[in-house]
RNA sequence: GGAGAGAUGGCAGAGUGGUCGAAUGCGCGUGCUUGGAAAGCACGUGUAGGCGCAAGCCUACCGGGGGUUCGAAUCCCUCUCUCUCCGCCA
């Protein structure tokens, strides 16, 4: 959500911002809600102070008198206009919640203009593309894939897109979630074991409810949702609260299960572990003080690629046209790795700044030591990474002329052995 | 799952219809005192919103929501959470 301050005293700022992210927002419509919720919020603090004033000379008086019966007669008309208006005053609040809620973040001045992912900007590229796996081929026409990862058992027993890993594939994917883990604690984020489930209202600070409800599942009858990211339980650790200015930056990170309803996905996109409904994820987050968060947020996209770096796979960095970013993102950058079966990039990584965004939809803030008054932190995310892209990026790149995936070195000591094999 | 008790400011803890944004203690801050510290003394110490150039003024908040009343921390309903006991269980 954004300052409603700066709604008010710079609209023109939110036009702009509404323009570089393309989207379609009737500002005048929330600038009016705006003033005319300020107009019955005086009328009926107006009303609260006649009415409170009228309180301590009642105090003062003998009850039964007939002037403190004629009190009451008055104050009776007085309660009954306060409750029409106050009525008045909820329904515009809503309403004007509501509108705000439908505007974006502001775009940094270093994103791209554009409006299409074609318009991404590559921000850099590592490794040799063209030259990796003369062998590849995509990870689910590998000869015996299936003994690895299995989509119809588990289409069976629970539904298309939650396939079983077996044998080297789990292991596989157990050795990756261990290695990020640790890299992850090595570059100074504290390990964090979050709830799967989570509550309405934090996702609704997160951002998940109202508008993508259809994305998770739900429980019943308890209403919890299944976390779709780790960001939603770890973002909402600190929700309503206020932190120590020496406590920033608070950086964690967190392995969970992540479930994606992906309605309405289709297409080339959903092959294989491409897209899948159930997946395994490490998160990274950070709350910041707002004068570090870009420089943070540089930090945070190194140390995913730093992931990827040691998993000898090449990948690039888009930085996001404002078209492509996220409505709540103020600058995003995402890591894709080159999987050399399918021949395309696939994202292991989504690296953001939220600015205030985010905290200020979770009340997370910070006591500012210069001033003594709590401001809110700004908050960033990023995977690192995403378990079965990169998976799915090492089947292809790494398969050899004898049908065995070479294990990169960084990731031996996890998973045990040097070879991968698909019997 | 059954029975009971509770939720008040950073913490502890008063307050059962009006003068209560809320006693008192602790903590914290500033000052006095001191060679320095402790103790002591004095003053101060929540969050949010609106109005105003400002000084400041006004309003809301006693777990959440609803109700009764001229008026609710206080009475009623409801939800959530915490604690104790019993049962069950990895």
């Amino acid at each position: 959500m954004l300052d409603p301050k700066l709604l008010r005293e710079s609209p023109d700022t939110v036009r702009a911002a509404i323009a570089r992210k393309h989207l379609e927002v009737d500002l005048d419509a929330v600038l009016a809600l705006d003033t005319a919720w300020r107009a019955l919020l005086a009328e009926v603090e107006g009303l609260r102070a006649k009415q409170k004033s009228a309180n301590t000379e009642m105090a003062a008086m003998k009850k039964g008198t007939p002037e403190f019966i004629a009190k009451v007669q008055e104050m009776k008309a007085v309660s009954l206009e306060l409750k029409a208006r106050d009525e008045g005053l909820k329904h515009t609040e809503e309403k004007l919640h509501a509108a705000m809620l439908t505007l974006p973040n502001i775009p940094h001045t270093t994103v791209p203009e554009g409006r299409t992912p074609e318009e991404n900007q590559v921000y850099a590229t590592h490794g040799a593309i063209e030259s990796t796996s003369p062998h590849a081929q995509a990870h689910w026409e590998i000869p015996g894939f299936v003994n690895l990862i299995d989509f119809a058992r588990g289409a069976k027993v629970t539904g298309a897109g939650f396939p079983f890993l077996i044998g080297d594939g789990a292991k596989l994917s157990r050795a990756l979630l261990q290695f990020f883990l640790d890299e992850d604690v090595k570059a100074g984020y504290t390990e964090v074991s979050p709830p799967i489930f989570v509550n309405a209202a934090s996702a609704t600070a997160t951002g998940q409810l109202p508008d993508k409800e259809g994305q998770m599942y739900e429980t019943t009858p308890d209403h919890l949702y299944a976390v779709p990211t780790a960001e939603v339980p770890l973002t909402n650790f600190f929700r309503d609260e206020i932190l120590d200015e020496d406590q920033l930056p608070v950086c964690r990170c967190a392995y969970t299960p992540c479930f994606r309803r992906e309605a309405g996905s289709y297409g080339k996109d959903v092959r294989g572990l491409n897209r899948v409904h159930q997946f395994d994820k490490v998160e990274l987050l950070k709350w910041v003080h707002p004068s570090a968060s870009y420089d943070e947020l540089e930090k945070l996209r190194a140390d995913a690629e730093r992931l990827l770096q040691k998993l000898e796979l090449p990948y690039r960095v888009l930085l996001m046209c404002g078209g492509d970013l996220g409505f709540s993102q103020s600058k995003k950058y995402d890591l894709e790795v080159w999987a050399a079966g399918q021949k395309r990039w696939l994202e292991v990584s989504s690296c953001s700044n939220f600015e205030s965004f985010q905290a200020r939809r979770a009340q997370i803030r910070f006591r500012a030591r210069a001033t003594g008054k709590p401001e809110l932190v700004h908050t960033l995310n990023g995977s690192g990474l995403a378990v079965p892209r990169v998976l799915a990026a090492l089947l292809e790149n790494n398969l050899q002329a004898d049908g065995r995936v070479k294990i990169p070195a960084a990731l031996v000591p996890y998973f045990g052995k040097e070879y991968l094999s698909f019997k």
